[in-house]
DNA sequence: AATGTCTGCAACCGCCGCTGT
DNA sequence: AACAGCGGCGGTTGCAGACAT
């Protein structure tokens, strides 16, 4: 059955927003607070569909909006986590403070995007925008259970538990770890190669076998204050372990998956978070 | 200067998941 | 369990200004 529409379209104003429409929405807010978007218009008197409402305040009225270009560093970023999360603009513009999702999304259509398709002699890509045109170029496969990215929104907060049971082997630290929650995961952490044994921070390379949401929701997962303190992930007891990068390998040897970020993947989950 | 084309981005549209009844 | 309302999301459109001819 098909819906109604969100409210009467009769008698409402589209198009670009009036200054004066502006200042009444904002101080509607201001005074009301956000949310009943349905019912806002006719009790700020604004003659606009409530959805236009929100997407106007969320887009452009808000305080904390940011506004300016886009920074190197803020595109570098939007760039790795769209490896990461696909168009999951909201996601992304969750990790860039001040920045919209529809801001975002723009920007990637209008300068990534183009740069991509040109990418290459002459263009003024950087390494990350290489690598992304690499990630372009390989065949990646989505329908086949091996990709770990989903293109579609889930909301997943304080529902997570990370435990891990740390025990050590002669070849080194194994880490199991699950996720108890909606989503499921089951898979471990394998100690660092002994070629990497140099660094004091450790490698590990994982096996994984998990919910397509998993390293997306990962980013958004409120982790405890002191976890985000010095590539920390706390166990069960809250002793620390050092994390800092995390490859991923097919999960048998038999699997041809192509990872959008290359063979193996460089990630630091805690940047992203806190 | 006039006209056509391109570009950036604000806004719209339709779909979907969550939640309350 | 089924349904409806709501908020949120991503894809797309359309317009205004910039730029090219």
């Amino acid at each position: 059955m098909r819906r109604s529409p969100c409210c009467s379209k009769e008698g409402l104003n589209k198009g670009a927003w009036t200054a004066l429409e502006d200042k009444i929405l904002t101080e509607y807010i201001n005074i009301h607070g956000e949310g009943k978007w349905r019912h806002l218009p006719k009790r700020a008197g604004l003659k606009r569909c409530g959805k236009s409402c929100r997407l106007r305040w969320l887009n452009y009225l808000r305080p904390d909006i940011k506004r300016g270009n886009i920074t190197n560093d803020e595109e570098a970023l939007i760039i790795r986590l769209h490896s990461l999360l696909g168009n999951r603009w909201s996601l992304i513009a969750g990790r860039l403070p001040g920045r919209t999702d529809n801001e975002i999304k723009n920007y990637w259509n209008t300068n990534i995007g183009r740069k991509l398709q040109n990418g290459g002699a002459g263009s003024t890509l950087n390494t990350n925008i290489q690598q992304d045109q690499n990630v372009k170029d390989q065949e990646w496969h989505y329908d086949k259970g091996s990709c770990l990215v989903q293109t579609k929104a889930t909301t997943w907060t304080n529902k997570v538990t990370v435990t891990n049971e740390i025990s050590r082997h002669n070849e080194g630290i194994i880490i199991k770890s699950n996720v108890i929650g909606d989503n499921k995961m089951k898979g471990f952490l394998l100690s660092p190669s002994k070629e990497s044994n140099n660094d004091p921070v450790l490698d590990f390379m994982a096996d994984l076998e998990m919910d397509g949401n998993f390293f997306s929701e990962l980013i958004e997962m409120d982790l405890p204050e002191s976890s985000c303190q010095e590539n920390k992930i706390l166990e069960d007891n809250g002793n620390p372990i050092m994390v800092d990068k995390v490859y991923l390998s097919p999960k048998s040897s038999s699997d041809t998956i192509h990872y959008p970020w290359g063979d193996s993947w460089y990630w630091n989950p805690l940047t992203y978070v806190g």
